[in-house]
DNA sequence: AATTTTAATGAGACTAAATCTCAATAAAAT
DNA sequence: ATTTTATTGAGATTTAGTCTCATTAAAATT
């Protein structure tokens, strides 16, 4: 108990830095979809977010909860994932655990991978052609074991 | 001459065998758009093809060109490229020379790679979930050398 | 603590890529 | 040549995401 609250402890501090760097206000709204992301391993579309945040009794708008993810994701504090329906997934970035996914056409489970090395690979190629990598996306789509 | 003639005809006929084999027909607009992205190595966009195909006399429908992509997509005669800004890209797809993308974020550049080692580990990791991969999707973004 | 400054928010209008509908047309079968 | 049936075109529709602008709230200043 007292591990976990200042587990969140810490994380709205990186929050709250990273809002303060880029001289933006650390709001209500923007602690909220934060601490909404970080504290699932679910990829979420901004909608659910919305949805999630309304039903718990928040005040926020669609434009909010959009706004809020571009500050997130361009701050690497979490990911954006295509899985091929037009709708973007976004995920807690752990730094120190990079994974990948394996994508289900059939029942779209999303299965988490990480190679470290393909990431070794990766920084190769982009070294080879003077190339300076800020971020990739790898997505394998296929048939998972439970749907063939 | 006579190999470029042989080319577009061996080209065209795998067109033609694979329509028939879904059980739908060899039209007029199936072929222009078809010819169009097999003859070409550049990454275009549905709107693209269509104003293409117009500006050459061929009446056909934004409806069609989106209709076929799916067709040739679908039976891998073209791929399906997501270059992160919400329109899709399709190229022909060389079986026997098969690449992914880097992406650069500041110039739209868009460079090829192909890495044995990176398709050997997409397997690897597939065999391991018992997943059955049908395709996949790999984009380094980053700064091209133009642009750093 | 109250006031001022300035950025953020919410409601809903707007945009643009992609999909859908349905009457007209053209490919293939007969 | 005629019939059958899939395909097409025009434009309406959907939907994820963006934009606008009056209102609100965070932070800086007093
Ligand atoms: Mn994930
Ligand atoms: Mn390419
Ligand atoms: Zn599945
Ligand atoms: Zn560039």
């Amino acid at each position: 108990m007292r591990l976990n609250l200042n587990k969140i402890k810490i994380t709205m501090q990186v929050l709250k830095e990273t809002l303060h760097k880029e001289g933006l206000r650390y709001t209500k709204q923007r602690q909220e979809i934060w601490n909404e992301l970080r504290s699932s391993d679910k990829h979420r579309d901004a909608e659910e977010i919305l949805f999630t945040l309304r039903k718990r009794g928040l005040k926020i708008s669609r434009a909010t909860v959009y706004r809020t993810i571009d500050v997130l994701v361009k701050n690497n504090l979490i990911d954006k994932l295509d899985i091929g329906d037009g709708r973007a997934r976004f995920e807690y970035n752990d730094k120190y655990l990079h994974h990948d996914h394996l994508i289900c056409t059939s029942c779209d489970k999303i299965i988490e991978f990480n190679n470290n090395e393909i990431e070794e690979l990766q920084n190769k190629i982009a070294k080879q052609h003077n190339f300076k990598l800020l971020y990739h996306s790898h997505q394998l789509f296929g048939i998972c074991k439970d749907c063939k």
